[in-house]
DNA sequence: TCGATAATGAACACATTGTTCGATTTGTAG
DNA sequence: CTACAAATCGAACAATGTGTTCATTATCGA
């Protein structure tokens, strides 16, 4: 099996530079962070660098996507929910120190951007099929941009914070926060 | 008077720079945005551009500082309000050529950031007026964030969609979301 | 017209990027 | 253990962009 010894030593070696990035991003701006940086960080030879990525946005894009897998992994794991506030604010306070490292960088907002598309999306779905043959007094799109800006607000200000409270208590105060404005416009419950 | 004759000239440098690069946004993205690019489009000297900012991020942040007066301006002009979302609205429609400029860079995201910090002490401050006595029985930075996040995920939405409704419906709409959860939460008129 | 100020643009040193290629290391199959 | 193929290394390279310097030119007000 040629793959295994290729796919092993290779999948080190991007190991060291994820690794040596996300270290970087802690210390200074995503900006000026240079290739030079990064592969001396990591001990990685520069020719080895661009074996793997295209180039510095690669790497960081390649992580983004890998974080994003997370994410929708953690958010929609175990039980169905209209709306999985609490598996997130979970999953984000067990993976602070990497998501810490990607609010501080330009890297949060290619996530969250990501992230919110795919929540809008799914959120639309489930409304839809809630309303049933009723119809929405506000379009559906305002109401889901609404609900996840305001979501995705509150995620970035805990995390911003260092999460002053846990999670439990942050998925409390945003359900109780956006549940009347559901049921009074929406009649829906959520 | 020595200052009226730099002023003018210099000033009108610096609108010539602004143009380009709003120009040159519209058109690609901001990273890939060169001074050479940005002189050449304002048929300006190399050594002027650098003997008036530092480096495209300075020019581009100058730029920032005069929206965000912008904003702030418009926002609280004229009559007072708890939360001025009308008037930003409106504002933003009529300058939405230099704010589509923006949206498309990453001009927004510093903008954004400015304005969110400002409107969540505006808010705060006057949420804690309102309250008096009373205490909220959630934390009142959550509940600001929340309002401001919605808010401006709302108006990014509306711009990024080319604002395919009235500013006043888009002011209706949120308010009609927002209030129950302001009144339930803090029984308070918003 | 004169003088001060601003703008010009060529030339420069410097930093970073992304590529190339021969030498070297590493892991594994036989 | 050996041999081989794949991965890594790193020096050297061209290309591009940055920010500075400075002698020259244009502009505007007095």
């Amino acid at each position: 099996m040629k793959n295994t010894k290729n796919d092993r030593r290779s999948q080190r070696t991007r190991q060291l530079l994820t690794t040596a990035l996300l270290e970087l991003m802690l210390e200074k701006n995503y900006e000026s962070i240079t290739v030079q940086d990064i592969i001396d960080r990591a001990n990685v030879g520069r020719s080895t660098f661009y074996a793997h990525y295209l180039d510095k946005e690669d790497l960081l894009t390649s992580q983004f996507e890998e974080v994003g897998r997370h994410l929708g992994e953690a958010a929609y794991q175990d039980e169905y929910t209209l709306f999985p506030t609490l598996k997130v604010f979970q999953h984000t306070q067990e993976n602070h120190h990497l998501y810490k490292a990607l609010v501080w960088g330009k890297g949060i907002e290619v996530i969250f951007k990501a992230f919110e598309a795919h929540l809008n999306a799914h959120l639309e779905a489930e409304l839809k099929q809630k309303l049933g043959e009723r119809s929405s007094p506000i379009p559906l799109p305002i109401v889901t941009h609404y609900i996840t800006g305001a979501f995705l607000t509150l995620l970035k200000w805990w995390l911003d914070n260092n999460m002053p409270v846990t999670p439990e208590k942050m998925d409390a105060y945003f359900r109780q926060l956006v549940t009347p404005s559901i049921q009074s416009t929406l009649n829906i419950e959520f």
